[in-house]
DNA sequence: CCAACAATGTAGGCGATGTCAACAATGATG
DNA sequence: CATCATTGTTGACATCGCCTACATTGTTGG
């Protein structure tokens, strides 16, 4: 029953989890869409049904890349208790594995601006990092945070963790430092507001 | 005398020259060696001579990227007075405005991890970074900063600022709010000591 | 039950690309 | 001025993304 003559059931599905495999392995520009429908075992114009184009293909491999950043983010969240310092800390390491385990996967998802976001995408976006404003509130909330806009610090927040992926995935440091240089950046923003908090 | 017959003269330097421009208007992912040797004037093969393969090229792009990045950012901390936070702060925004106004330029400097780092590019970029640690080194010395390794906080340095230009050119924030979120995040940097601070 | 139709996969072709090898012209060196 | 390394040129090859025409399968209404 291997190879089904001609519908091959779920190919979306395999084309996505293939992609995933090779972006993880060989970075995104290497991605053929011809090698992808060779090891999946289609004709190479098989995955024109469904992605019209390479960019369409890349646009869903960035929102799969969301969600499952999202879930990574809420599931450190979540299991790191209740504390703030705590959950914040899990957070960003959490963030920054992600992104230096799947470093193309998040190039690609950051990499709108010469290919238009796609609102799919977007939308995905927005739902990963809603995890970091949760969490932004609930420091605000505790007054370790200063507060104001949780959209504005969140932001700093993301960019944080981003950069330091980006500079552990552009090899300026070592990925062995990542997880200190997450601690030092988590300090410098709850360091802030401990000094003038009541308790 | 235009046209010389055979030998262009300088060809590198016109091929980095076109292919930076073209990487700030089209991407990384769509420049072509082809297009380039038309554009600039000669056989297809031609850039062959001096770039023995498309990555070559662009680790050359990367480094005259570097190299640029450390100049403005020098340039930007020079004429912003003597003050920590003003140098700081122009620093800053001067590495958000580099980033966004060459972001394909960026995103292929930072691009080592599927294309090993290249030497020279990493050499370059450590000359640009030498900057930020100068600055670094001014603020502990003036006890803005907290004392320490200024290898680490210039690095958290250079991720939050290499983070803002990753989420705006991302799209995930407009342009427009860059200075904002430098200045917020600058705040976060440097309000830390002050509570503590003797004047 | 089967005819019509939508969905999905195949076969082949087109223009473009990166890379390579063989050749040609130029500049430098003895 | 002969020799030789440097630098461009020409032509080729495999591959790629994308397109069109066609084949097969699954579905659905008469």
């Amino acid at each position: 029953m291997a190879t089904r003559a001609y519908h091959h059931g779920n190919l979306r599905a395999a084309l996505l989890e293939q992609a995933e495999q090779s972006v993880r392995m060989q970075g995104v520009d290497r991605l053929s869409l011809r090698e992808l429908a060779r090891q999946v075992g289609v004709s190479h114009a098989a995955p024109r049904r469904h992605f019209p184009d390479r960019q369409a293909l890349l646009n869903a491999l960035a929102e799969v890349g969301f969600t499952r950043l999202g879930a990574e983010l809420r599931q450190a969240m979540d299991q790191a208790g209740e504390q703030f310092e705590a959950r914040l800390l899990a957070t960003a390491n959490a963030y920054v594995r992600f992104a230096t385990r799947d470093a193309a996967l998040l190039e690609l998802m950051f990499a709108g601006k010469y290919n238009e976001p796609s609102a799919a995408v977007q939308e995905a976006a927005l739902g990963a990092l809603s995890v970091l404003l949760e969490l932004v509130e609930q420091g605000q909330a505790e007054g370790v945070l200063e507060p104001g806009e949780p959209g504005r610090v969140g932001l700093v927040l993301l960019a944080t963790v981003q950069g330091i992926a980006a500079v552990v995935n552009g090899g300026i440091v070592d990925g062995s430092q990542s997880e200190a240089l997450v601690a030092d950046a988590i300090t410098l923003f709850t360091s802030r507001s401990r000094g003038t908090r009541s308790g």
